[in-house]
DNA sequence: GTTAAATTGGAATTTTTGTTCCATTGTGGT
DNA sequence: ACCACAATGGAACAAAAATTCCAATTTAAC
């Protein structure tokens, strides 16, 4: 600790990118000529600090190892490796203490209900930003694809995924597309209700249940399109469609926020809707 | 290049990302239990293995290193290496910031449902936002001493809050708590199920339904404690309640994400589970 | 032109990370 | 109940990376 004022350079490291753009810019004016040219190919290539090595980023400078480290600490950090971390920790905001997380949400369950709310809004608002982030766009269009040249709609969802499937039908009936919604009431009662032409969107999480799986292989056997939305790419309904969408919520233990879920549903709905041309 | 045919998984390594979450896909379903965590935690934090180590996704993932590396190389890669340099490469610091992506996704393909998506998942994101602010700490109390004292709790919403209603039905039954779905099927019949000591919760959005309004005036009338969850302060089943919890949702077009009112249902539900069972 | 200070390159060292291997545990089949 | 096989966890090992250190070189000052 012995440049606590002599230093010429500023000791303090930046905390941001935004901090860090301006050091450099600040630093880079005197520098001698190996260490400026590190400073230089930084600055043209800071989004390459987090997936590189010091290798890597010497050699692209044209400089050795030791005299990127020595600028890494004339930028105020202690070596390389601590200004690798704000990089990486900038690209993947907010998730590298997820399931960390999750220990404090089930930590604080017992608090007062406003604090529970606080947990539950942070669980919806994690899904939602993984949401934006894992989404195939692939499968979703397929799916929109299959569900707009059916007929009728079919939609199964029971227990925890039942209020999406009301969801689901109930926007689709919004947007004028045929949609019929299964309950499990009398078993397997209406898995006659699917006709050729049609097609079935099911909803399930694990614990994924019977009735769901059985419609599934049924409107699968007779030849008919499936779109399942669900939790885990391993999902047992994955292999009984054909298009499968993926959401992950985040869960607090048996419970689910099902704000990424209904994001989902409402954007198959719409753009189903839309392709219809109603 | 030894592993031309002889391999019981298929030895090629994706060369790209899409490959690799087609890959993935394929392998997943017939995997066992570690190495499937595996496979799924990198389903979900693909975006991740660029800026990682092995120790980090594996404590991830919930497995030990030596698990990850596995799979890695049934992935078709020699090891963790090979596949995290297929991520490094292919890594576009094109996400610097969230709200800004959604800004780009309104901007170009405002047609493609992944763009939908993305407008969707942004609204249910500023809902959840609002709520946080928004929250009225005394009325949720309130909401929940009310239902936390009450014999069996009763639940009723139509149309779009519908889902809302379902889903509390289904977390109060997971909590515990004696609850009662009233759908508006059989119009008035239910109404004779509210019991001297018990409780009502009430969601509904304008246009409010006649028959939940109904429902509501009728258990005012019994003097039984009304809860409801509505979008605004002049919503007519405020004057009915003794506590009224408001959701700011944003709407999307005509539709509504429900993010921020699943939040409030489902911290009700285990609120008052909770206390109950405390 | 000589000397002192600063800068530089690279070898040596330390730390971290990735990988392999084997003993233990679990599972399905006879 | 036993055996055979697969899966698993973790310790030992190997590789690679980061960091330090020092001798060689350059630059600036007198």
């Amino acid at each position: 600790m012995e440049d606590a004022s002599g230093s010429p350079t500023a000791p303090i490291a930046p905390v941001s990118v935004e901090e860090f753009r301006d050091k450099l810019a600040a630093v880079a004016l005197d520098l001698p000529k190996r260490l400026r040219q590190c400073a230089e190919f930084i600055a043209a290539n800071t989004d390459r600090i987090a997936v590189s090595t010091v290798s890597d980023l010497a050699a692209g400078a044209d400089v050795p190892p030791s005299a990127l480290i020595r600028f890494c600490q004339i930028m105020g950090f202690s070596g390389f490796s601590e200004m690798q971390k704000l990089f990486r920790e900038a690209y993947a905001p907010g998730l590298p203490d997820y399931s960390l997380r999750l220990k404090n949400l089930k930590d604080s369950g017992s608090g007062s209900p406003s604090a529970l709310l606080g947990e539950f809004i942070e669980a919806g608002r994690l899904s939602l930003e993984s949401l934006a982030k894992s989404c195939d766009e692939a499968a979703l269009a397929q799916a929109v694809t299959l569900l707009a040249a059916a007929d009728t709609v079919h939609i199964m969802g029971l227990r925890r995924a039942f209020p999406v499937a009301t969801y689901l039908a109930y926007v689709f009936e919004k947007m004028s597309v045929p949609a019929m919604l299964h309950d499990g009431v009398g078993s397997l009662d209406h898995r006659h209700a699917l006709r050729r032409g049609d097609a079935l969107v099911v909803v399930t999480f694990s614990p994924y249940s019977e009735e769901t799986l059985a419609l599934a292989q049924d409107a699968r056997d007779r030849g008919l399109p499936v779109v399942a939305l669900t939790d885990r790419m391993t999902s047992p309904v994955s292999r009984l469609s054909d298009a499968v969408l993926i959401v992950p919520e985040v869960d607090f233990g048996a419970f689910r926020s099902l704000s990424a879920t209904i994001a989902m549903a409402i954007t198959l709905a719409v753009a189903v809707g839309s392709a219809r041309g109603a």
